[in-house]
This record gives structure tokens, sequence and C-alpha cells, in this order.
DNA sequence: CGTGGAATCTTGTCAATGGAAAGATTGAAG
DNA sequence: CTTCAATCTTTCCATTGACAAGATTCCACG
């Protein structure tokens, strides 16, 4: 075994995600994340500083693949329903990125990095709700439906998540109630 | 000081759910709430078994007051958009039970009492749903209705819990986004 | 080539925690 | 008054997060 042990960062992310996804945030241990990864105790310390760096580090990332997830739904021409779809299928792909993202207990107030990613991943949102809205004039007010559009497809990704909704589809589902929400772009 | 506090399962639930709220679900010691109480340290092992114990009471009191608040909403007829409101108001006045409510992996597996809070807090949704439902025959299935509901009011109230989201007055977004959702139920 | 500094990782330590065992105190029913 | 169950305490142990000090390796520059 190396004295270095090469990507370790990345390491530790992934069975950081793992772990937070299995058991819980409240549940991991930096201790036995590094035994997993087959370093010492301290070794984490030295690339996060301490357990809510890790926590931070894996948000930033969370924020970041979210913001690619839904970019791509949106530059592939599928409407505000389809980015919806694609919020959903990342909570349901990252599901330990996404628990970490949505609590800021666990974050360091001091992060630069986190603000960042989140407000990529906050324009990522806006733009696609921007298009739909843009096309119905009719439509009042746009920061109420930002605010619709992402507490519709948050709320539904977290109670799939959490087993409070029992669904045999859940993107399919997403798609009938955003649907139900954005009736205008059912038809697209 | 008495030997017997007296009411130390409900002082203790109390101080947990101020400490969720404040510091969330992974940062709270059942050392140190036994301290604010008083009391030692083994003392709430013998009321909660272990956290995960004490966490799942705390749960299963947030679904009962939970279906109290909507169900209260819901006979002082006001209708679906005021029972969203109700959810959403909820979570603001008891943001640590409703944190530790959707977040199964604090709760005891074996618990009986969860369940059953859980199933009547379900009702008191679907009641309300139905209610709405009934009244829109054309509205072909009231189960994505009853999920388009719950997941818009419950993820409004998460992003603004965690401060995803920053708006002045929680219940009038509340409102106005649920009119979005169901307009025929905000000229009641 | 080789050397000095920076990055990475280890060992050892400390206070705090959750949990369990064993016992003390109290209330209540008979 | 006695006995029994409920409630709480004291004591102990393994584990954890964090930190300090030191060891090892890599790399850039001469």
């Amino acid at each position: 075994m190396a004295y270095h042990h090469g990507d370790l960062r990345r390491t530790l992310m992934a069975a950081a995600a793992d772990a937070v996804a299995e058991s819980g945030a409240a549940a991991i241990s930096l201790r036995e994340l590094a035994r997993r990864a087959g370093v010492s105790n301290a070794a984490p310390t030295h690339h996060f500083g301490d357990k809510a760096g890790l926590l931070t580090a894996l948000a930033a990332e969370g924020y970041d693949l979210l913001a690619d997830t839904v970019t791509g739904a949106r530059l592939s021409g599928g409407g505000i329903v389809e980015m919806g779809v694609a919020y959903v299928r990342f909570a349901m792909e990252h599901p330990g990125h996404f628990e970490v993202m949505f609590h800021p207990a666990l974050h360091r107030a001091d992060d630069e990095e986190l603000p960042a990613a989140r407000a990529r991943a906050g324009d990522a949102l806006a733009a696609g709700v921007a298009e739909y809205v843009g096309r119905r004039p009719e439509e009042g007010d746009a920061e109420t439906a930002r605010i619709a559009a992402w507490s519709l497809v948050h709320g539904h990704a977290t109670l799939v998540l959490t087993g409070a909704v029992r669904t045999g589809d859940p993107q399919a589902r997403t798609r009938a109630i955003a649907r139900l929400l954005f009736p205008e772009d059912a038809a697209r």
C-alpha cells in the first residue's frame, strides 16, 4: 500500500455519499470512512478540515451535478416538465448528495464554493422557468412560478426518498404532477 | 431537586425539539439534553431506550400534531389551499418535529406508534384532497392530485426551512403557489 | 542529478458521546 | 407496613471528532 493514496479526496467523498444515502448524515463516521479507504483516521482532516468540511464539499459537488443535470434537460428541449423530471432523477441517483445539500446545519459557514455552486444550480432552474413563463405572458408572477416549480419537484423527490410516497415509477409520476402545475407545457 | 423529575419524558422531548430545530438532528446529544433537564445521563435511556427512541417519539408526536393542524384547517372550511397553508405553518412552528419526521434513518424500525401516527396524518391529508377532487370529476387521477398537493406544500416547507427559498411571508406564498395547482379552489 | 520545501499521511492523545450494567430511591397497591 | 414496579444514579467501556507532532513521499528548481 502506497503511502500516498493517490485520490483520497474523491474516494472519501464517494464513500461518504454512499454512507449518507444508506444510513443518513447523522450516522457517518470519519474514522469508518478512513478505514474503508485504507488510510489512518487523521487522513481526512488534511483534505477537509473536519466532518462539516467533508459534507460541505459533498453538498457543493451535488449542486454542480444538479446544475448539469437540469441544464442538460433544458438544452435537450424537454421543457419545464422534463427539467422537473431531471431534478427528481438527480435526487434518486444521488441520494447522499441530495440529503446533504439541503441541511445547512451540516455545512461549514465559511465555505465559499458551496454558495457559488448553489447559485449555479439556482440559475439553471430559473432559466427553465423563465422560458416557460416567457411563453405565457398572462402568468403574472414569475417568482411565484419559479418557487412553485421548485417546491413541487423538491417535495416529490424528498417524499419518495424518505418512503413517504410509494409510487412505481417516480419519474412518470413527476411528469404527471408537473403537468398539473404547467399544463401549457404538456403538449410540447 | 426531587429524585423523581415528574415529567421527564415531555421535558426531554421539548428540549430535543428545540435542539434539533437549532442545530439539526445530527448535533443533538442525549447527555446535553439530560444536563439541561437536570438529570443524569442515563435517565433518558429509561424513557426512550436510546437516541433513536427519543427521535422516534418526537416524530410520532409531530405526525399527530400535523394531523390535528390539517384537520383543523379542513373543518374550518378553508378548502385544500388553506390545508396546504396549515401544513406549511406546522412546519414553521415545529421545525424540530418536522425535521425528524421525514428522516427514517433516525427512527427505530420496531416502533409501532410512529406508523400509526403517520397513517392518521396521511388520512387527514387525503380527506382534504378527496373533497377537492370530488368537486372536479374531470380530474382523472385522485392519487396523482394527492401526491401533487403533498409534494408542493412539503417541498415549499422544506425549502423555506433550509433557507433555499427566502420569501417574506411563507404562508402568503404558499397560498399563491397552491392556487396555481388548484385554481378551482381559489374562489372559495 | 539532488535537494529543499510542500503535500500527504501516521501515530498518539484528549474530551465527549452513546450505551449498558448494577444499584439506589421513590411511589403505590395490597 | 411491606412488597414491587417505576424512576433515576453511578460507573464503566468502546467509539468518535479533533488536534498536535512527526514521518514519508512528491515535485519544482537549481
